[in-house]
DNA sequence: TATGAATGAGACTTCATTCAT
DNA sequence: GATGAATGAAGTCTCATTCAT
């Protein structure tokens, strides 16, 4: 399995910080290569080409992201607690690597509709993550029985969306994970019975 | 004026549709310029670059926006009717021109840094607008008078802008100004006192 | 006669400015329209093309002047005195009209061979007055016997092109027509008997 | 070393041909990489762009044209051998190549101002050797000991410059060598004791 | 596996010239 | 005669991808 190989993490990591530090539209391929320590042409015997490596980039990131949530998750049962996470987890995840939340943010939605489609298809499992709490939350009676899932949704995802943007355009001046408390009241109180 | 020259919008309109049609990357000056019915030189004597078409296009579609919202709020103070302007006005705006919200919502999106920080410049102004109907709800008691403003309005805009952003990827395959009673209902119910 | 219109000479004028002050690849046609306060399709009822205002521009300034030495050349019969005549008068010309001096010695050799072309025939009326001198100066005894005409005239053309050069590309710094004596002392020495 | 390798070499002879043979305004880079036989793009592996193609055409064959007059030179001490060394190179130089020829005398002065600036540069090593050799001659009491140098170097240099641009103006029609030695007479002679 | 030199398609912009008014 | 808005051809350079070594 390529995926395995060192050289193919190596890659995208090298990828993350050139996109990060150039700019999505100043991330050529040879530059890639060249913070991996590889050749140009190597990068062709893990990636197909270089969309690829953008979508496999989110795709490895995003992945694991969705995981670990549902792993932190798993003694939960409430909404509230399950959404909590939610949020902390997410922040957490941006404020820790502070390349990889430019990348995400900022850069990556630059690139085309075909790979923003792709990358939306990575999402999707993240989106279906929140329609399952939010779920739980009307059936177990927490939120409100006539909560529309979908709106719903877009307003957590949008939320916790925007606030990211906002602090990465900001230069991520301030602490996000000290913003996520504040996140969850607004949103619980939006969803809540 | 430029601006008011008969070519000037019909150069916007054809850029619109343009990008609209075939993506942001494939949007060439000539293919504008056909749309348009002028000569490839001809955008050149009303725009400066590709660029400040694109720049042109957002400023001219969304200043002539917030000025419509704010002149339709005149006549409401209480903050809970004003975001209800807010939010129905935005979706009607999108639902008016369906090659507009694919440009605004998508395709203008993937521009470079650049143009990217002139279009926010032009986006600060309706921001400034959420928040003073913000603000006025904090003000005459209608919302929570420990709101932080900051992020109620990353709420705000973050929920208008995915519920936007997601039906114009679902195709605009459903009415997205049935949406904005249950939109407003959610958002309201997270900021009221 | 187009010639004597005083738009004609208006529009050489501009010409003369534009190309000093723009150099010869910034001086667009309506840039110069603009300098001599016409519109930009004016200028093509006195001229054919752009090259035309080129041409005529050398034709106009250079014929006058080769006229004005044969002039001050009348009462003189020595070759010497002729050459002394010749190195004034040329650095004067110079001297007297920077911009000219600057679209002569520097920007109209940036044109291309079709126009370089038709400016040597304009300047070979120059030559041939040279000749004269020189050949006066052989017949008389004054001048060496065995002098070749043709390369004669090379060296008196082109030491005073290069002074004149020179001159212009060191910013005129220095006045041009103090070295004429100097110019005059070194090439008649070459060429006296 | 680029230069040190073969397409570097290939590339700036294949610029000298095109451009002799279409004049500087035609010799775009996709004839220059076809008559290199290599693709466009290979251009910008050696050069930066078109300029330095055009800047290091001129210090490529410039360049060891001084050094090769200089090794000619070693063996002289007598500034008018040096001199006699000096005309018969350059003479010889142009002879040799007459697609070089046509470029410097002709289509590189066509060049914009930043080119010209930078080949200028190049010229300064040549004008510094003739500089040299006068001085040379008036220190060792064979050319005039009141001999102004620059207004001598002027002539030198404008003289053979102005016999070689005639001579390729002239379509190369007659022996440019063969003019070497009166050249040198007429020189020497103006500026001897 | 790994290399990296070579490839070549594709688009923005300028500006001399025209012509309807 | 005079205007000036409109035209449209034409060329440099980038960079993802390949393939001989």
């Amino acid at each position: 399995m390529k995926k395995d190989k060192p050289k193919y993490k190596m890659i995208i990591d090298a990828a993350v910080v050139v996109i990060a530090e150039n700019g999505y539209h100043h991330a050529q391929v040879s530059k890639i290569a060249k913070q991996a320590g590889v050749a140009d042409g190597t990068i062709y015997l893990y990636f197909k080409n270089k969309e690829d490596i953008l979508i496999s980039l989110f795709e490895e990131k995003m992945g694991q992201f969705v995981q670990s949530i549902r792993t932190r998750m798993s003694d939960k049962t409430d909404a509230i607690d399950q959404l909590k996470i939610l949020v902390d987890s997410h922040f957490n995840m941006l404020a820790e690597d502070h390349h990889l939340a430019i990348v995400t943010q900022l850069e990556l939605r630059q690139s085309n509709k075909d790979i923003r489609l792709r990358i939306n298809k990575v999402l999707k499992e993240y989106l279906v993550l929140v329609d399952e709490v939010l779920q739980n939350g009307v059936d177990n009676g927490v939120l409100s029985e006539d909560l529309d899932i979908r709106l719903a949704r877009q307003m957590v995802f949008g939320t916790i969306d925007e606030v990211a943007t906002s602090w990465v355009i900001n230069d991520q001046k301030y602490s996000i994970t000290d913003l996520a408390p504040g996140v969850h009241t607004l949103l619980v109180k939006g969803l809540r019975k």
